[in-house]
DNA sequence: ATGAAAGCGCTAACAA
DNA sequence: TTGTTAGCGCTTTCAT
C-alpha cells in the first residue's frame, strides 16, 4: 500500500542529506552533476512525487481555486466551468468545485470550509437564496482576509470585487428589437419570478425596446412563473386570451417549454408566432424548430473570470484594482423567427 | 491582508504554549476550563480557522476526492457529479473536479498531479481516447500506491477496482422489446461509432431483443455515426430507402437529432415512427414530442460511487474487496411511443 | 494543568 | 559541493 516515497527516504537510501536531495531534485546548481544524476535517477525509479501539501504549507500558495456553481444542471454553468477549467489547467491550477444548489447555507459553509488555506481564491456565482436573503458577509469576510474573489453571472453591488457579467439589458433589448423588426406586433415575455436581478435586467431590456418603438407594454403579455407546470398553463391561458405573434423567453428552459406548448397547439413557428430564447444551449439547438436565441458566451465568461483571478493571485494586479467585465452576447438566428431580407 | 490567525499567534497573545492552545481548541480534558474558555474566546473573536493543509500533512488524509469527468456538457455526467457532490458534502469531503475532455493526456496528467497527497481517492470515468488507446497504467499505478479508485459508467476489465455501471445490455434489450410490443416491425438503431464498450453493449441488447422475437437484424437499419451532420444525412437516407416504424437511439443527442429529422419530414411521432432514446435528460423531456426513453439514474450512480469510495478511504471496506455495482435503468414512457393498453 | 519537543514533507538560509 | 538547521501550522507524546 501507500508506498509513496519521500525525500527523506531517498536521502537515507543514498546516504546523503535531505537538503541535498531537495536541491538535486530541484536541479540546483549547487549540486554536482554526479550526485544530481544519482538522486534524480533514484527518484524516477521509485516514482518519487513531491507532496503538494508540504509545498503549499511552505509557500502559502496552494495553486488551487475554489469554484462555486449555483447549479450544474444548467447548461450555461456547465459551460462556464469548462471555460474556467481550461485556463486553470493551462496555468497549472487545480479547481475545487462546489455546487451550492442555490442554497445560502451551502454557500456559506463551503466558502468557510475552503478559506483555510485550501484555496488561493474563489470564482463564484451567488446562489438564489443568498441573493434573496441579502446577506453577503461570507464574501466580505473572505475578501477582508485578502483572498481574491471573482464573481460571475449573478453579482451584487455590496460585494466589492471583480465581476464578470452578461450584458443582460442590452441583450434583451436587442432580442426584442429583433422580434419587432421581423414584424411582430404583440410580443410576450416569459420571465421567472425569482428575485434575481438578472431577470429584472432582461425585463428592462424588453421594456426599453418596446418603448423605443412606441409600443405600450401589456401586462397580460408578461408571464412571471415559478414552476414548470404553472408555466404551461400560464402560456396557454395567455394564448387563449391574447393575440400574440412573438415571444421572448428569458431563459433556456422557458424557451423549450414555450416551444412545446406552441407545438402542441399546432401553432406554426415562426409563421404564426416567433420565439427568441435566452442562453443558447443544447435545448435551443435541438428543439423543433431550432430556436433563435441570445447566445451567452459562457465559455468566455469562465475564461475571463479565471484569468482575472489568477492574475490577482499571482499579484500581477493589485488586490484593490476592482473591475467589472461585461461579456457581450450575440443573437443566433435559427428557425424560430422569420427570415429577414433586410439586415439591420 | 491575509490576516488569518495561527495557533502560534494565539499562544503568543495569551502567553501560553502552542500545545496548550492546540489542546484547548480541541477541547481536551487536559486543559482547565478557565484557560480553555480564554483561548476559545480569543480564537472565536479573531476568527481562527485551523489550516487544513497542516492537518492533512499530519494525518495523511486530505478529506478530498478527485473526480474525473470525461465531459461536463453531457447532462448525464453533470448529474453524476451532483450525486457525488451530495454524499461527499454530507460526509465532509471536498471534491476536486477535473474534466478530461475525453483526452488521454489530460487524464494521465490530472491523475498524476493529484496523486501526490492532494486527494484520498478517485472517482473516474475513463476518457474515450484512453479507451481507444487501451493504456491504463495510470490507473494501475495509483491503485498500486494504495489509493482507491471507483470507476463509473465507462470502465475496463484491466483495471481492478470498484466499478459502478449502467445495465446497458438489458436496458437496450428492454427498450427494443418495448418498441416491438408496441407493434413496431422495423426497428432502426442509431448508434455512435466510437469504440466505446457501452455503445457495443447497447447494440447487443438491441440485437438480443430482435433475436428473441425472431426478427432478423437488418444492417441497413443500423446507423453508426461520428458527427452530427453526417447523422442527419444518414437518417434521411435510411428513411428514404427503408420502411421504418421504430427507432432506438443509443444516446440523448442522437435521440434529439432523430426527432428533429422526423419533425422536418413531417413524420408523425409516434403514429408513423416511434422513438426511444437513451439517458433521460433535459433534451428528452423538452423535445417535441417529449421522448420515451431509458432513464439512467445518473444521480444514483454518483452517490453509489462516492459512498463506496469513502468507505474504502475510511477503511470500512478492505482495499482489495472489489465490487461492480450495476445500476438498473427504467423506461420512462412519454409521447414518442404508442400508448399500450396491455402492460407487460 | 501546562509546556517542550519531535515530526508530517519540504525548502532555504546558513555553515562547513 | 554537501550538510545542518529552522520553520511552514498543527498534533501528540512525554515531561514537568
Amino acid at each position: 500500500m501507500s508506498k509513496r516515497i519521500t525525500i527523506k527516504q531517498i536521502a537515507a537510501a543514498l546516504h546523503v542529506s535531505i537538503s541535498t536531495v531537495s536541491k538535486a531534485l530541484n536541479d540546483s546548481y549547487e549540486i554536482s552533476e554526479e550526485t544530481k544524476k544519482k538522486i534524480q535517477d533514484y527518484a524516477k525509479e521509485h516514482k518519487y512525487k513531491p507532496n503538494t501539501l508540504a509545498l503549499s504549507l511552505q509557500n502559502k500558495k496552494t495553486k488551487t481555486i475554489g469554484i462555486l456553481l449555483p447549479n450544474i444542471l444548467t447548461y450555461y454553468y456547465a459551460r462556464v466551468l469548462r471555460g474556467i477549467e481550461e485556463v486553470t489547467t493551462e496555468k497549472g491550477y487545480n479547481i475545487i468545485t462546489c455546487i451550492t444548489n442555490e442554497s445560502y447555507k451551502k454557500e456559506v459553509d463551503t466558502m468557510e470550509m475552503l478559506s483555510n488555506g485550501t484555496i488561493d481564491g474563489f470564482i463564484a456565482c451567488i446562489s438564489e437564496e443568498t441573493l434573496k436573503i441579502g446577506n453577503f458577509d461570507h464574501f466580505k469576510n473572505i475578501l477582508e482576509d485578502g483572498t481574491p474573489i471573482v464573481l460571475y453571472d449573478r453579482v451584487h453591488a455590496e460585494i466589492n470585487c471583480d465581476k464578470v457579467v452578461t450584458d443582460n439589458i442590452k441583450s434583451a433589448y436587442k432580442a426584442t428589437r429583433f422580434l419587432m423588426r421581423s414584424e411582430c406586433k404583440n410580443i410576450a415575455l416569459i420571465s421567472t419570478s425569482e428575485g434575481l436581478d438578472i431577470g429584472k435586467f432582461r425585463v428592462d431590456g424588453y421594456l426599453k425596446a418596446l418603448r423605443k418603438y412606441d409600443v405600450i407594454p401589456n401586462e397580460d403579455l408578461i408571464i412571471r412563473y415559478n414552476d414548470e407546470e404553472n408555466l404551461k398553463d400560464a402560456i396557454n391561458k395567455m394564448l387563449d386570451e391574447n393575440k400574440v405573434d412573438g415571444i421572448f423567453t428569458i431563459d433556456e428552459i422557458s424557451g423549450a417549454i414555450t416551444t412545446q406548448v406552441l407545438n402542441k397547439r399546432n401553432i406554426k413557428i415562426p409563421q404564426e408566432i416567433s420565439i427568441i430564447g435566452f442562453t443558447n444551449g443544447i435545448l435551443s439547438r435541438y428543439s423543433t424548430p431550432p430556436l433563435t436565441s441570445v447566445n451567452r458566451f459562457a465559455h468566455t465568461t469562465g475564461k475571463v473570470a479565471a484569468k482575472r483571478l489568477i492574475d490577482k493571485i499571482e499579484e500581477k494586479i493589485p488586490f484593490d484594482d476592482i473591475v467589472t467585465e461585461i461579456i457581450k452576447t450575440k443573437l443566433v438566428e435559427r428557425d424560430s423567427t422569420k427570415k429577414m431580407f433586410i439586415k439591420f
